[in-house]
Formats: structure tokens, sequence, C-alpha cells
RNA sequence: GCCGGGGUGGCGGAACUGGUAGACGCGCCGGACUCAAAAUCCGGUUCCAGUGAUGGAGUGAGGGUUCGAUUCCCUCCCCCGGCACCA
């Protein structure tokens, strides 16, 4: 044992270790199964600071769990398919293939540098034809059932690249390779009928107790189920049916309005040439509802008249670029008097605006400016024939009622939620088991022929699917009439591959079926950990598939994922310099020195390099874009693997964004080597083992007291707050309490032998192998992680005395010593004695005196 | 635009159930050690006034409830995440 903390020599030998001790195999040790999981990560190149975050929140837990005697599962593998790869070889002219196995390759050795108790055996990556292909077994099993099915869809098109973009790829409006406008485009693609299980989706998130609120939150919102009506207008020989959630206010409706795509204004269209235009432009730009909703709205006149179903009175109807195809009928009932974009659009096109529901007492209807309160519910029906007076919910019931009697509308539930389209026009993914026959059609490929294996030689080039051109790939023969036939070239979406992995990880090497028997022992997942950017989508979809399987009758459980842990993102300082045309040129912090006045302020920022002052350009999320990525290697190399973990854990709770400060390393690295230091002194002077006897100097006795209160509030930390910069606070404090101390004799000898294994046990979790070495320092037999966890000693927890703040109409005036739990009289007798509260007191009236035990006391005086 | 979250010293953050605002760490200031520097160790550090005891102000802004509000309620400002083809 070396005397200064060398963290280089002793990772890779502490590593080696538990390699050759199989330590982090999932089948060992007796205790209940605990099933720790985090996102796996896109295999981009290096392990980027967000992944380091992660992986030690969940190797902190996984330890944790690991050393309370639980049975732990923590797995890794790789989310490989997907868009970068195919942007690299694009850039490099390197096969996707051979790009994402190298960076497998590159992280996998970064990961075990880092020393996380990952089970390497059970490894999967999603570019594997051993993993996709039953993505395609089980898509053929959704074919069967009917929930995959065929419609169109709408897409970005590159009309220069003639190629399909995802909405990342859409800058401004344009083309990111080309420049050209895009414009939406209707193609055919396979969907997912998740809208059937909407409602299980939204009910059980109420039983997800262990997810964060703002997560179910968000979740119910996307699915966004509301109650209303759907009402059908004559037009012509044509019906328009609509959904509104607000029937109450139907005869408020002044105008109608249809999407762009609806059947009503391409018709109209046929002999109108301007609203084909006007139709055409609605087609200009990208298909992302932020895209959609912040574009000015839009419309025009397709001079037919709707019918509205309780008056007889004839409507316009218009087309309007904020009404969605993709979202109920793709047609409204406009009722500009109480819907906001409805008035919006009715000023705009000086369109009737009337209201039908009164406002409070006093407010008067202004019909040029909207107010949020006009789209309230309180008021009473006006303006509305026989419906006047009523409340806005008996207005709902008696106008639902005549439209069903009228055979006009009757009342339904809409999701917001939309079915799941997993085409994708890429090269790069699971292929999508179909086969096209001129005379069959499309042909399911038969189980026997899967997996249909997608070439990994293709290097795409920008101007779409490479494997429309792979000659080898799409031809074929119709698995029905034997006849030659085509392949489908789209893949699958990769959240398609993210929906299951963490049921393969229980099984992955059957390759019989796709989840088996130990799918069950292990599932659900006891916590699951990873980027709250992935709340809605990844989350959500997980969910569904999981559902989709049990419904199959191969797993057991309704939802995945028991517990969730959200992480922030990592954030880092920016510096730029600006030239003459305003071109910012961003500089990465590990290059810029900072200068501080007397207070600690920043004062300048120079770059290392030139001298030469940069500009702080403020906190943002780290990107390449702002070139203040920090690469956790360079830290790793020069601190150490505990280092680095432990200020990643130190600095924010996992939640909340996470700010880097290589400064703050520092302070985690001297953390660590005054807790070497001293243990290597208290070592030096032979270990003492021994029971605690019942009589201690008070300071010893004071000490087992702080370290006791520090057990526990450690391991509630770790075990049910996740709150890790807490815990490791409260360690340092108590480790700095304990450098202090001095033994006098023997039994203050063992209190420090005692103080020094429970440090040790405690921030084990966090810094693995300082714990290792300093547990053998100490004598302890084996590994530290065999140990078990420190036990609180409740008898160590008695105080003597308690202090007990004394306010004065709420303002800290006192202190006062009591015993622990002294009757109140006599606390607030101490109370008003004391010297300060006398003189605040003094000539005032006592009003009320406010004690609470063991804390506080405030007396109220005038 | 819609949905969700956040805002506390010079900085990261703590205060868990309405009860001492600023734990722990960084930075900064002072001191010890050193020929010197680095490292290390000791002390100080919310702001303002005061030698000090102590007093006043203070948790994005404004208002409210309460003996007492960082915490609960209302209005507003700013920042961040998601918006269905980035993962």
């Amino acid at each position: 044992m070396s005397e200064t903390y060398n963290p280089g020599r002793i990772e890779p030998a502490i590593q080696a270790q538990w390699e050759k001790d199989n330590a982090h195999r999932a089948e060992r040790g007796e205790g209940e199964r605990f099933y720790c999981l985090s996102m796996f990560p896109y295999p981009s190149g290096k392990l980027h600071m967000g992944h380091m975050r992660n992986y030690t929140i969940c190797d902190v837990i996984s330890r944790y769990q690991a050393m309370c005697g639980q049975r732990v599962l923590q797995p890794m593998g790789w989310d490989a398919f997907g868009l970068p790869a195919e942007n690299a070889a694009m850039a490099n002219g390197v096969p996707p293939a051979r790009w994402t196995r190298d960076n497998i390759a590159h992280m996998r050795d970064q990961l075990k540098s880092l020393g996380f108790a990952i089970d390497w055996e059970r490894e999967l990556a999603t570019c594997d034809p051993e993993y996709y292909r039953w993505n395609q077994w089980f898509f053929l099993k959704l074919l069967e059932r009917g929930i995959a099915y065929k419609k169109t869809g709408k897409v970005n098109w590159d009309p220069v690249d003639q190629s399909v973009l995802a909405n990342e790829q859409v800058v401004d409006g344009r083309g990111w390779r080309s420049g050209a406008l895009v414009e939406k485009r209707e193609i055919p693609m396979y969907y997912l009928r998740i809208t059937d299980y909407a409602d299980e989706l939204l009910d059980s998130l109420e039983q997800l107790d262990g997810w964060p609120e703002r997560v179910r939150t968000m979740q119910a919102n996307w699915i966004g189920r509301s109650e209303g009506a759907e009402i059908s207008f004559a037009c012509g020989d044509e019906t328009i049916k609509v959904f509104t959630t607000r029937p109450d206010t139907l005869m408020g409706a002044t105008y109608m309005a249809v999407a762009a795509e609806h059947p009503l204004a391409v018709g109209a269209a046929r002999n109108n040439p301007e609203l084909a235009t006007f139709i055409a432009e609605c087609q200009k730009g990208g298909t992302s509802e932020a895209d959609v909703a912040t574009q000015e709205k839009l419309g025009m006149d397709t001079g037919l008249k709707a019918v509205h179903p309780l008056t007889g009175d004839e409507l316009p109807v218009w087309v309007a670029n904020y009404v969605l195809m993709g979202y109920g009928e793709g047609a409204i009932m406009a009722v500009p008097g109480h819907d906001e974009r409805d008035f919006e659009f009715a000023l705009k096109y000086d369109l009737p605006i009337v209201q039908v529901i009164s406002l409070p007492e006093g407010r008067e209807y202004d019909h040029q400016q909207w107010h949020d309160d006009y789209a309230a519910k309180d008021g009473a029906l006006l303006n509305s024939g026989p419906y006047d007076g009523l409340t806005c919910q008996k207005g709902v019931e008696a106008i639902v009622a005549d439209l069903e009697s009228n055979n006009a509308g009757r009342g339904r539930i809409q999701f917001r939620l939309r079915d799941w389209g997993i085409s994708r026009q890429r090269y790069w993914g699971c292929p999508i088991p179909i086969i096209h026959c001129d005379e069959c059609g499309d042909v399911p490929v038969p189980e026997k022929d899967l997996p249909v294996v997608l070439p990994e030689d293709l290097i795409p080039d920008g101007g779409g699917n490479p494997l429309n051109r792979c000659e080898a790939f799409i031809n074929t023969s119709c698995p029905q009439c034997g006849r030659p036939a085509k392949r489908e070239t789209d893949t699958m979406d990769t959240f398609v591959d993210s929906s299951w992995y963490f049921l393969r990880y229980t099984c992955p090497d059957n390759d019989q079926a796709m989840v088996d028997a130990s799918t069950s022992q292990w599932m659900p997942v006891d916590q699951y950990i990873g980027g709250i950017e992935h709340a809605i989508l990844h989350l959500l979809y997980a969910r569904f598939w999981t559902k989709l399987m049990r419904d199959e009758g191969l797993v057991n459980v309704d939802e995945p994922f028991a517990r969730l842990l959200t992480q922030g993102m990592v954030l880092a300082e920016t510096y730029y310099r600006e030239d003459e045309s305003g071109r910012k040129t961003w500089f990465n912090p590990a290059d810029v020195d900072v200068e501080r006045d007397d207070k600690g302020r920043l004062v300048r920022a120079v770059l290392a390099a030139d001298g030469g002052e940069v500009q702080p350009g403020g906190v943002e999320k780290m990107a390449k874009s702002k070139n203040n990525g920090v690469d956790p290697q360079a830290l790793v190399d020069q601190y150490g693997a505990d280092t680095v973990r432990l200020f990643s854990m130190f600095a924010a709770p996992p939640e909340q964004s996470l700010e880097w400060s290589d400064a703050g390393v520092e302070g985690a690295w001297r953390f660590l080597r005054r807790l070497w230091s001293g243990v290597q002194a208290h070592a030096e002077g032979g270990t003492h083992s021994g029971p605690i006897p019942a009589q201690l100097s008070d300071p010893a006795r004071e000490l087992r007291r702080l370290l006791h209160e520090t057990i526990a509030k450690v391991g509630d930390d770790f075990g049910r707050r996740y709150t890790f910069n807490t815990a490791i606070a409260a360690i340092m404090e108590f480790s700095n309490h304990l450098n202090r101390f001095e033994a006098r004799d023997d039994n203050d000898r063992r209190v420090r032998q005692e103080a020094w294994e429970a440090v040790v046990r405690l921030i084990a979790p966090v810094t693995p192998h300082v714990s290792e070495s300093l547990w053998q320092a100490l004598g302890g037999q084996g590994s530290v992680f065999d140990a078990g966890w420190p036990e609180v000693d409740d008898s160590a927890l008695v105080r003597q005395a308690v202090t007990i703040v004394v306010q004065v109409n709420g303002k800290v005036r006192g202190r006062i010593e009591v015993p622990p739990e002294s009757p109140e009289d006599q606390v607030r007798e101490a109370a008003m004695a004391e010297e300060n509260v006398v003189r605040f007191v003094d000539g005032k009236t006592i009003r009320k005196v406010i004690v609470v035990p063991d804390k506080l006391v405030n007396i109220v005086a005038t």
C-alpha cells in the first residue's frame, strides 16, 4: 500500500480483481432481485459528460443496493441504429456499420475504466441481427393482430436532394444540405395503433407512483383525452364532421375551417385556381408541430357553405393552415367568440364574432381584443335561442341531446395522441420484413426467413436511402407465388429498438425466443435512469410495447419501469470572440483562463494560447456548436475515475441540470486525498477492532453520535431521496470532524476504527476503488462490497441538550440550551429569560408565545 | 404557439412535513510551512452600518395567507426541456 493516493495505480488493479472474481455477475448473491437500468447510449464516438453522469447515478444506486444485500442486475448495451452513423458516413466515407462498431469498442473501454459494476456478459447492440430479428418477428405478430397497418403520412421532402428529411435536418424551413425550401409530402408508411391503448396508457399512469409527477403530467397531456362531441354539418352533398370540446358554444359558430388536405378543400380547389395555389402554399415548410403552430394564421374562403345543424343558418367554409389534418376530423366549427385562435382568425378576415357565454358581473365583451376569460366555462349561455340561461355544463348536455335526436352528432371522447408511424426512409435501421409482389401485394416475410439482414457495406451519400439501389437486397421472390418481387426498403424507427431492449438484457443469448422465463423473474425494472428529454416519446413507446408483448403472452407485467429518475442536463460555460461581421468563434473552457477580483468575481477571460481576451457567453448545454464540451476521459486520466465520479455526484442533485466546473473537480480530488491520508495515519497505529465500550470520553461519545447520524442520513439519501450531493456533503462533514478527532486511549482508537470503517463503506458506492483500497488498509477481509452497509446504533444518537432558537416577532434574538423534550412551560420560561430577548420584549405586551418542541420559540409582542 | 420544469452569496448548491436562509464544496482574503513557488495545513468570507456586542436588508419582481413563507396562493419577467423523422 502506497503512502499517497495514486488512482492511476490502484484503479486498474482493482478493476482487474473485480473481473477475476466475476464481482458484477447478476446471478451473484442470494438477496431479492433488483434491476437497475440506465437508458442505453447512442454510440456517438466517445463518452460525454451526460453519459458519465447517467451511469454514475446508476452505479451508485446499484452498488448501494448490493451492499444492502440485493441481487443487482446492471446491464449495458448500445442504441446502435440511427441518423448520426449515416451523417458520419457521408462526411468520412466509412460504412455506418464499421463506424458504429468502432465507436462501441472505444466507449466500452471508457465505461470499463470508470469502474461501473456492469454485468458485461449481457451486452447487446440493436444493430446486431440477433437483436433486430425480434423487432421483425414481433412486427409480423402485430400485423396479424391488426395493430400494425399501412396508411399515408406526411414527411419533410427535400426537392433538390430528392430525399426525406428528419425534423432536425430542416433548418429555418430549408434542407440542411441543399438549402432548398422543404415541402410536405404524403407517402405510404406502417403505423402501430397506439391509440387503441390510449385509455390504458393514461389510466395506468396513476399507478406509477415511483415516477416523477412532472413526467406523468407530461404523458397525460401528450395523450390528451378530451371529452366533447362530434357534430355533422351538411355541405352540399357532403358532410363536414368536426370534433369540439365546447358543444355548448355551438350557437356561436360563425364559420367552418378545414385543413388544406381535407377532401372538401381539395375538391373545391379543382375549379378554383386561386384556392389551389393557396393549398399548395400550405404545403410549404416543415411538418413539425412547432413549425406549424408558430406560423402566421392564413386562410381562404372556399365559397362552400355549411348548414348549421340546429339553426339551419349557412356558414362559410374556409381553408385554414391552423387546422391540422392529423387531429380530430381535420375540420373545426369556429367559435371566434370563445376560442382564441378562431378569434384571431375572425378578426383578421373580418368574420363575425358572436358572444354566447356570459362574462362575470361588470365585464364587457370586447370584439376587438381577446381576453383569456372568454374561454372560461363558468358563465351562462346567451344569444343561444332556446339554450339561453343554461350553465355551460347544462348547455353541453342539452345541445348534445338535440344533436343526437336530429342525427347530427353525439358525445365523443377524443385523444390528442396519434398512431405511431414507424417507417423511416433510411438505410441504417432494422429492415421492415415485407415483400412487395405485383400479384400478391404486400406480403410478410415468413418467420423461417427471419431475420431480413441489413447489408452492412453501403455508404449513404445524401441522395436518399442506398438500399433502394442495392439490387442484392431488393430483389427476391414472393413467398406466396414465387414470382420475382421486391423487398421493402424502409427501416424501422429507432424508438422500436429502444422500446424493449430492457427485456432482452434478461436473456440476451436466447436464439430461440424474444424473451423467456428469466424475463419474468427480473421484470419490472426496479429503477430506470435517463435524461428528462425522454420524458414523453421513448418512455411512452416503451410502455406501449410492453403492453403489446403482455397481450401476446410474452411478459407478465403491465408496466416496464417501477421507479424512474430523470436526470438533468450537463452544462458548461461558453466563451467566444466576435469578428467584424458578427461571426462568433467559440473556445473550449479548457483552453480559457479566467481572472477574478478580490471578491472572486470574474473580471476577464483570456485564451491561454494567445493571451487575448474572450467574452463569456453564459452557461449552456454541452454541445459541439458552442465548443463547450468537457471530455470526461481527460479528467479521468488526470484525476482517476473516483474523483470524477465523486464530483459529478456532488455538484448537483441528479434531477437538476449540472453546471460543470473543473475547479470543483479539484475539491473532490482534495477530499479523496484527505480521506486517504486520514485512514493511513490511523492505520499506522494498528487497527483496533473489538466492541465499543459503554463508557466513553465526551469527544468520543460526540463523535459516535455524529457518525451514527451520518450513517442514517446517507442511507436515506442513497436509498430513498437519491440526493447524492447531500449524502456526500454529510460524509465530508463527518470526515472533517474525524480528521480533527484526537484519540487519547484505546477506547478512542476503537471509536476511530469504527468511524473510518463506516466512512469507507458509506462512500463506497460513489468511489469504489478508493474504498476497496482503504478497506484493506483498515484490516477488512475481502471486498468492501461484501462487508454490508453500516448499521445505525440508536443508542449512540441520544443527545444531552438541544439548542432552541428564540424569536421575537419572527426575528431570531437569541438561543437557549435545554435538555431534549423539555416541557413547554420550562422552555418558554428559559426563552423569556434570555438576555437579548428581554431587551426586545421590554415595555411590550406579550400577545402570544409559540413553542415548536426542540426547535423554536416565537414570542409575539407589541 | 402548446405542454412540463426552474430562478437562493462571486460560483455549484443546502434548508426533506410552513419553523435558525446560505450546510458541503469552489473561488477569494489573511496566516503557517518554504530560499521561493506549488502542494498541504489553520482562520475568515451573503450584503450594508459598526472596532465590537449588535442592528438593518435579503431566496427573479410585485402582491396575498400566516405568529412565522425559499417552502402555500395570485399576477408578471427571465432561463431551460419536449412538441411525434435527433436520440
